[in-house]
DNA sequence: CTTTTGGTTCTGAATTAAAAGAACCAAATT
DNA sequence: AATTTGGTTCTTTTAATTCAGAACCAAAAG
């Protein structure tokens, strides 16, 4: 059972109520705000539902869709048969990535719409049109983006 | 009631199932789909109801969150009572910029987490500076992209 | 080879979200 | 003034998530 500081427990109800507010369950939320703010960065499978106060299975499953979906690591000590769980900082940059891609992927089905609409509709064919060169716009400006960023920063990270 | 080809059909299908998975409500999802994908882009609350066989109260909550957000806007025809529902595709580009700075409204927690952390994990704070970086950079470079996308299609759009 | 540890998997229960149905209401029509 | 139209709002039902508890299981320890 890992002790938290009162600020520690009021970040992890903030991060957890944002996270879930996008989507995600509350368990693995929670999860991951306690592997942010605690002052040991790899807990345990027991400490981590000790100090959430959460059944075995819940932290089994969401431990388990987080490691599968690259937000957490999970690390063997030798000697030592307990996983221990880490958050993923690193592959934050890739997830954004993964995550804008496909939210931009919207654009395959709206040329699509575009393909199959009647013609007679010409203001609002031209606003889907305008849409779908946005899209694509954005798609290549966030390689640029992304490939800035990483220009900058490998040479940095080795 | 709105006679619907097979292809579109299908796309109200595949747009909604798209939609619902990035967290929107069916109904919600499949109205803009259809607006998205009809012959008349203004359909009456009564077409939709009747088009996607859902109840009155469905609808109505469905269409007004959706004015509220501006994905969908109203619009009443002299001389008929009915309003008239159109795909807002114009604020498209909007809305984007809207939701992308919610998702890079974390960093905000992101630095909150920092400030509470201990000093000692001196990787992980590096880590979690880094993401904290990078968030910002896509932030400013986000509104230059914006920007460009303006300058370059203000003047055509008036 | 029996027990303990570190989990996983399989129900079922509880909560939550979404939709339906009915009652309602104001403006327009008869 | 009664009725119809075009919705809105409230309540109930249904369906889907999420979690807990118990049974289970493989690997390690005794």
């Amino acid at each position: 059972m890992i002790e938290l500081r009162p600020e520690q427990l009021e970040i992890i109800q903030k991060m957890s109520v944002f996270q879930v507010r996008a989507g995600m369950p509350p368990t693995e939320a929670r999860i991951l705000a306690l592997l942010l703010v605690s002052d040991r960065t790899e807990l345990s499978f027991d400490e981590i539902r000790e100090t959430l106060n959460t059944s075995k299975s819940a932290v089994s499953t969401a431990l388990n869709t987080l490691v599968l979906r690259n937000k957490v690591e999970s690390i063997t000590i030798p000697g030592d048969r307990k996983r221990y769980f880490k958050h993923q900082l690193r592959n934050w940059n890739a997830n954004a990535k993964d995550g804008l891609d496909k939210l931009l992927s919207v654009n395959q089905l709206l040329k699509e719409i575009l393909s199959v609409r009647t013609t007679e509709t010409v203001d609002f064919n031209q606003d889907l049109k305008n849409v779908i060169a946005f899209i694509d716009f954005m798609q290549g400006e966030l390689v640029h983006v992304f490939q800035k960023w990483n220009d900058q920063h490998q040479i940095e990270n080795n």
